[in-house]
RNA sequence: CGCGGGGUGGAGCAGCUCGGUAGCUCGCUGGGCUCAUAACCCAGAGGUCGCAGGUUCAAAUCCUGCCCCCGCUACCA
């Protein structure tokens, strides 16, 4: 048994979530949290909505609400869908807390105590308006190279060639289209370089485990190669504030620098609402605790440079030797697990085309599970996936519902009109005994693929062991057995079948854990057999620190009960009555119905777009 | 230009690290069954594994060159 930490990626508070980050970092995490708890593994899930930076500001100046009033709106439709879908966090939590706040500076006082924050002067753009810092993504103008009108900051997108915005002819800016300022600014660096070692020898390690997805320790290694000092502050009015810089209300942490710090903060948080404030070390200063990072592709610099080199740099491993903090040694990641992205169809999400699908429309609609398979069975695991309403409606409908759905309905149904209960088991046959021993093989071959994050392989090879039960029924015709001479086979064929069933129903519960509990009240169960989380009113523990916050609401649960990943012996006598589906056939129609929905975007306002024309 | 991913029966994918009868799901055709949400089971048709070379007794799998698609830029993870 080991402590697991599941760090979760922090879905970002500028609007709702779609179905792709939830295929990214959502149930992906889940799944392996869920599985390695039923291991046996003291797990800790954690995350939180990511409420700090510029697109936050941006978006709030829109809709004209501070960034606190939106990053509240978000956060709370957040963890509506994320507890909706069933995501077991012990603690979903946000980065406006006073215990966030705190955490944050004593890593950022540590690292600079260490050697590894520098104090530079740097130019940047500041928007002259408003004082903050402008993202090079918010700056275009003309190409000093090609003379395109509309290169970016960063990169022209007409010849390709990488910029400084201060290159730019004529730059303006992205938000509001005036012209930005350039000024010498202090800043304070991450000295990366001074990092790079350690981090190539962890990466180097890792990369022996040979554990990591070959593409996420190819690029994690990669980008090691060009690594140079990042600011880790801003000219901005929200954000966390930098320790010895508090008479600079307008300088904050650099959002990525503190969100990382998030798997950590809530780690303790948790801790604290447990009232053992010193548990969360179980999982980051015992050397032999495993941590496993789960998000989308485009943060796995965060999470294989970013975030390790904070961490090196807290327990002072760098070239610059240094003592840790308060939090003593931490651990760095076991394991970065990213994820490809979702398309919806052949092009990228895009919610200010409509051309997006949100968590919220789509439980509504179809409710968790169902998404949940689409996700295991055909997410973007290794490379980019698509998301089609026709490989929706398909996979629900001649997977989850006629292959599961249907063995758990005919199961049941045949016992409930033949028996009412579980029936005793006679002498068993050779048949009777491969097919139990199929299942049980299931918890070999399922574990082990989720274990090494193999979702879609995994899905496919639970179903074949259902496929099996549902040959075994076609083999032995329970259905047939109508004399009362042949009613202890009838039984034995039965309780063999219900075994399976709730066999099956264990390896398929990380996945479809709602369908599990149905599943599990069908087979004559009561209450909740996997665990659900729940959200929570909370008080602020720190009201000194943070945003302001007084209560708010976090996603956590009890998990202490959830069933081991074993074969549960099934009780003779257990009342069984007639079934109801377990999962929703869903018409072909609503292919149709569902892409005419995206055609015609029911938003009216998007023509509204502030970018364009001045 | 560079970096990364990908091109396998009608569709979607696995296999490629460690060469050796090309596999899965859906669809299609035929049959069986009737307990089950017309579900389930069996059989079959359908592929020169992007192209061209090379290594080898043997290549989807290794090597070289080429072609095509997609990311790396956006309110997107």
């Amino acid at each position: 048994m080991s402590h697991v930490l599941s760090a979760v990626a922090w879905p970002y508070a500028n609007g709702p979530r779609h179905i792709g980050h939830v295929a990214g970092f959502g149930v992906p995490s889940d799944v392996f949290s869920r599985y390695m708890r039923m291991a046996g593994h003291e797990v800790l899930m954690v995350s939180g909505t990511d409420e700090h930076g510029t697109p936050i500001l941006v978006e709030a100046d829109k809709q004209g609400v501070t960034a606190r009033e939106l990053a509240d709106r978000n956060n709370a439709v957040i963890i509506t869908d994320l507890v909706d879908l069933g995501l077991s966090y012990d603690l979903f939590t946000r980065t406006t807390t006073g215990n966030h706040y705190r955490v944050v500076q004593e890593m950022f006082r540590t690292v600079q105590r260490n050697g590894y924050m520098v104090e530079q002067t740097a130019q940047g753009a500041i928007s002259p308006s408003t004082g903050r810092t402008l993202p090079d993504r918010y700056i275009e103008g003309t190409c000093p190279i090609c003379g395109f009108a509309d290169a970016r900051g960063d990169q022209c997108d007409n010849c390709g060639n990488q910029l400084d915005p201060t290159d730019l002819i004529a730059p303006r800016s992205k938000i509001n289209g005036e012209t930005p300022e350039f000024v010498e600014t202090q800043h304070f660096f991450l000295d990366l370089p001074a990092l790079a070692e350690a981090l190539a020898q962890w990466l180097d390690g890792r990369d022996a485990a040979g554990t990591w997805r070959p593409n996420v320790i190819k690029f994690s290694k990669n980008i090691l190669a060009d690594i140079r000092p990042r600011a880790m502050t801003r000219d901005i009015d929200w954000g966390i504030p930098v320790p010895g810089w508090e008479g600079q209300p307008t300088k904050r942490l650099y959002v990525w620098f503190d969100a990382v710090i998030g798997y950590l903060s809530a780690s303790i948080e948790w801790a604290r609402r447990q009232g053992a404030p010193e548990r969360w070390r179980e999982w980051w200063n015992e050397p032999e605790a495993l941590s496993y990072y789960f998000m989308g592709k485009d943060n796995i610099v965060f999470h294989s440079q970013i975030w390790p080199a904070e961490l090196l740099a807290y327990d002072g491993r760098g070239e610059r030797g240094g003592e840790p903090g308060e939090f003593g040694v931490l651990n760095l990641p076991t394991e970065v697990v990213s994820s490809e992205f979702l398309t919806m169809g052949d092009q990228q999400f895009s919610s200010s085309r409509g051309h997006v699908l949100y968590v919220g429309d789509f439980l509504a609609r179809y409710g968790p599970d169902p998404l949940r398979y689409f996700i295991c069975a055909a997410g973007p695991e290794t490379s980019d996936a698509a998301f089609t309403w026709a490989e929706f409606v398909t996979r629900n409908n001649s997977e989850l519902v006629a292959g599961w759905g249907n063995l758990v309905n005919r199961t049941a149904t045949m016992v409930s009109k033949q028996f009412g209960e579980i029936p005793a088991a006679g002498p068993l046959e050779q048949v009777d005994q491969d097919v139990l021993a199929a299942v049980r093989a299931g918890f070999g071959s399922v574990g082990g693929l989720i274990g090494r994050h193999r979702l879609r392989a995994a899905t496919a090879e639970a179903m074949r062991v259902v496929g099996e039960v549902n040959k075994y029924l076609t083999a032995t015709e329970p259905y047939k057995m109508k004399d009362e001479a042949q009613r202890e086979r009838r039984g034995t064929v039965l309780h063999v079948a219900v075994q399976c069933v709730t066999d099956c129903n264990t390896l398929l519960a990380p996945f479809l854990p709602h369908a599990a509990n149905t599943v599990h009240r069908v087979l004559g169960g009561t209450g909740e057999w996997m665990p659900m989380p729940r959200v929570e009113q909370v008080q602020e523990l720190d009201p000194g620190s943070g945003a302001g916050l007084e209560t708010y609401p976090v996603i956590t649960g009890d998990y202490s009960a959830t069933p081991r990943w074993e074969s549960r012996p099934v009780a003779v006598g257990t009342p069984i009555g007639a079934p109801a589906p377990v999962f929703r056939k869903l018409d072909p129609s609503v292919v149709d119905e569902e892409l005419g929905r995206l055609e015609q975007p029911e938003d009216t306002d998007r023509d509204a777009d502030p970018e364009t024309h001045g």
